[in-house]
DNA sequence: TGTACATCAGTGAACGCGCGTTCACTGATGTAC
DNA sequence: TGTACATCAGTGAACGCGCGTTCACTGATGTAC
């Protein structure tokens, strides 16, 4: 933090920012060929550095896709609030901005939706992507709470926002499986979304 | 064929039926650990075989692997023609039933259901799963279409069929993807079928 | 029914590979005086 | 400002492992006569 001209150093020792290289480098293996497919070698092929540097900084390679997970949750968490921010309140507006940040996630980093949504096949580090998704979900219930006009999340706002995410949830799915298959005629994202989330959220 | 007592002849030399025994194993092993993580390796050991005898029935690793998405298909299948077959037509019911086998499938066997909508990294053996996916969506379309009392599929039909086809796809993915956690209480598959059912077929 | 032989479906050893992780090391950096 | 030294963040070689696949082989089976 002394010198000024750390920023951007990169070749031999101590190049500043390695972990955020590997963070980087993890994200854009896991996009290229899927969290199961991921390695460490290669992530270090891709930044530039010996096999032996990233437990430097991790303890191990689990602990790479972790980071990367709750980054990408992060990021999403940011975009739901933000795309909501604008939008006049009680509106179905600001629950059609959720629902389309949800699909544009899953579809822009599929390999990362698929990270923080698949299977857990190891506990490390889950606390914290457990909590970041409680208040992933919680922040939906409470927009269709409002919108709505209860108070407090009750029994039916539970419910309607179930749906809700269960539809956007299984709409993702659908397009980065099934790439263009199945379906050859293109889907309708916006169309969908707006259908139905009028369906669900009025009786 | 031509002795009586081949059936369950599993020692030494030629016991009659390792193709089903690696595809059982394959299966169970999918389940397991997941697609992904499956080895031919562990498939002999659970076949109590060696590692290149597979090879005399597949002509590689993946090969077993779409035998098995190509299996779980084709009962699915079997399981939704069923289930609708003494239902009466034009009601909710066959809908609904439709939807129930979606899920269970999922929850019954999440490997396979995982194996058989996951990311395709391999093209072998994709045409004869791709027609199979067809034949599938194509099924809940024509039910869909019957119940509306239209002749054949019209725009309406795809339209509604689709957004079924996500909603179950949704919710079989977050019930094997979240197993307990998120959802502390326990999710009511049949409410939530039903009443999505109505929302989504009645105008 | 008995024998000779082709074919089939396994064996087991070996291959080369990439992996995750550890180790003793070393060069660069920051700090105390 | 200069020097001695502790610490930090890398290196590169090595490890043991399990993997997918191939190979020459061999024992069991089915068939022709």
């Amino acid at each position: 933090m002394a010198g000024t001209e750390k920023v951007q150093k990169k070749d031999g020792y101590h190049h500043g920012d390695l972990r955020a290289q590997l963070v980087a480098a993890t994200r854009e293996l896991v996009e290229a060929k899927g969290a199961d497919h991921f390695s460490v070698s290669e992530a270090c092929r891709v930044a530039g550095v010996s096999t032996a540097a990233p437990y430097r900084h991790f303890k191990a390679k689990e602990e790479m896709l972790v980071a990367v997970a709750v980054d990408g949750m992060e990021r999403k968490y940011q975009r739901m609030v933000k795309a909501v921010s604008d939008k006049p309140k009680q509106s179905l507006e600001r629950i059609h901005a959720l629902g389309q940040v949800y699909v544009a996630f899953a579809t822009e980093e599929p390999g990362v939706f698929r990270l923080i949504f698949g299977q857990s096949q190891d506990e490390t580090g889950h606390e914290k992507l457990m909590e970041m998704g409680l208040r992933h979900y919680g922040f939906v219930e409470s927009e269709v709470a409002q919108f709505l006009g209860r108070g407090e999340v009750d029994d039916d706002a539970r419910h309607k926002a179930f749906m809700l995410w269960t539809f956007v949830h299984g709409l993702s799915y659908l397009l980065i499986d099934m790439k263009t298959a199945i379906l050859d005629r293109d889907v309708n994202v916006n169309g969908l979304l707006m259908d139905i989330g009028r369906r669900v959220m009025i009786d």
